[in-house]
DNA sequence: TCTGGGGTCCTAGGACCC
DNA sequence: TCTGGGGTCCTAGGACCC
């Protein structure tokens, strides 16, 4: 006997604009006109608003290049700020829990919600009672694609994003077709730049092309991915909803540097934080890691100054979350692919391996184990409550000459944003 | 002058084993 | 000249995502 079947409606909310939006948050000047955020070191637009986008600047496109077009224009430009991103994000999600707690937090800005208890006839009016919800009392705008797959909800929500309404539900349409063939093959998700490359040289150009190809013929000629994606663009669920977090596999740290580096001593401060950073995360998730990498390179974009990029790995005896440890191996694994006469752009650290610290399987740990930890989490504790590198290691640095440049930030502190009402109606 | 950062998964190929 | 065959495990690199 079967049970009442529901069919299957996965929602996935997106929020507009995600970064410009938190800005305009406490910024009422800029409601209306045209903003973008920048990434890390003022680098690269990742943000932008409607207005921006009318006015052509690109996504991912370099600063330098839109200058011009954002000096003209008056557009509103500010260096990106996490802290607070993250703690609107959160806030978004705890909103979207209250409708299901059946619920895939994707990335900071996106969240995959399983719908299949609601009647389907009824749908599109929760798809908007949710997306009223998280604007009165979040104040950040929504889109939201409801469909039978994650892969058809992604579409859905492609479509949304140019409503009015803000939400489309792909679940009463009774044939999809027409819509799927006017989505570009590269705008399906999970299909990038090679995969539209190999698509388009066999004649595949829309979704609905990638639908009806025969499954053995993508599997053989791409692999398993790309026939999950068709499955679900047939409607065939292939992706599970995670809704449990799992524990993250690596823990990467890197940075650009605000000026270029060229000296042994300022790329070893670099590294040295980087480090401090990626154990401090890692310890507050309880893991440790089985191997440490560090990578440095010049930059990609000025071949003519000759390039150099090298990485090394190295595994720790035992699995650790040790600052010191992981600074001291680190600072070797530098001294072995640092070369002189270069100008470095770019370093990073990379904590491979990671496992639960609980379970450590270690014949050795012992008191001196002990009081390491207990030293660490009371460095983790000061950070926390005094500002990140209050306590620090010497080879982490005080001058810090390679930080970041960051010079349009709102200055938003999450602190003054804790102490904001929060507005239900 | 100025080009982000942090993840996951898959696959091919090498090392090693019997 | 001819130099097995098949399995597992690991890793580096590629592709993709936001």
């Amino acid at each position: 006997m079967s049970s009442i079947l529901h069919t299957k409606k996965i929602a996935l909310v997106d929020c507009n604009s995600f970064y410009v939006s938190c800005e305009r948050l406490f910024n009422p000047k800029i409601r209306r006109k045209p903003v973008v955020v920048l990434s890390n070191n003022d680098g690269c637009i990742i943000s932008r608003s409607n207005e921006a986008k009318a006015l052509g600047i690109k996504m991912g496109e370099p600063y330098f290049k839109e200058k011009d077009i954002i000096i003209k224009n008056k557009v509103e430009v500010f260096s990106s700020n996490y802290s607070l991103y993250g703690d609107l994000s959160r806030r978004v999600m705890r909103t979207l829990k209250r409708f299901n707690t059946k619920i895939e937090v994707y990335s900071i800005d996106e969240a995959f919600l399983d719908l299949s208890n609601f009647p389907d006839q009824d749908i599109e009016k929760v798809g908007k009672e949710i997306r009223d919800t998280v604007l009165q009392w979040t104040g950040i705008p929504t889109s939201i694609g409801i469909a039978k797959t994650k892969t058809l909800s992604k579409i859905a929500n492609h479509i949304a994003k140019k409503k009015q309404s803000g939400v489309t539900s792909l679940i009463n349409i009774e044939n999809i077709d027409p819509i799927l063939e006017k989505i570009h093959i590269n705008d399906v998700w999970g299909v990038g730049r090679q995969l539209t490359k190999f698509y388009n040289k066999n004649g595949i150009y829309n979704a609905k092309q990638l639908k009806n190809k025969s499954n053995s013929w993508i599997k053989k000629s791409s692999n398993v991915l790309s026939s999950r994606t068709a499955m679900e663009l047939k409607g065939i669920p292939c992706i599970n909803l995670e809704t449990t977090t799992t524990k993250r596999k690596s823990c990467v740290v890197s940075r650009s540097f605000g000026k270029r580096v060229e000296r042994f001593q300022e790329l070893k401060e670099a590294v040295a934080n980087y480090c401090l950073n990626a154990s401090e995360k890692i310890r507050s998730e309880s893991l440790v890691a089985k191997a440490i990498t560090v990578f440095v390179r010049t930059s990609p974009f000025q071949r003519n100054y000759g390039y150099y990029s090298n990485a090394k790995k190295v595994d720790f005896p035992i699995a650790t979350n040790n600052s010191i440890e992981i600074v001291k191996v680190a600072v070797t694994i530098l001294e072995t692919i640092f070369k002189n006469g270069y100008q470095y752009q770019k370093a990073g650290v990379m904590l491979t391996g990671l496992s639960n610290a609980n379970e450590k399987t270690n014949l050795f740990s012992s008191e001196k184990d002990e009081k390491i930890n207990s030293l660490m989490k009371s460095i983790d504790s000061t950070n926390h409550r005094y500002g990140r590198s209050t306590l620090s290691v010497a080879s982490a640095g005080v001058q810090k000459k390679w930080n970041m440049k960051r010079e349009y930030s709102s200055k938003i502190d999450t602190a003054d944003f804790y102490s904001l009402p929060m507005i239900r109606a």
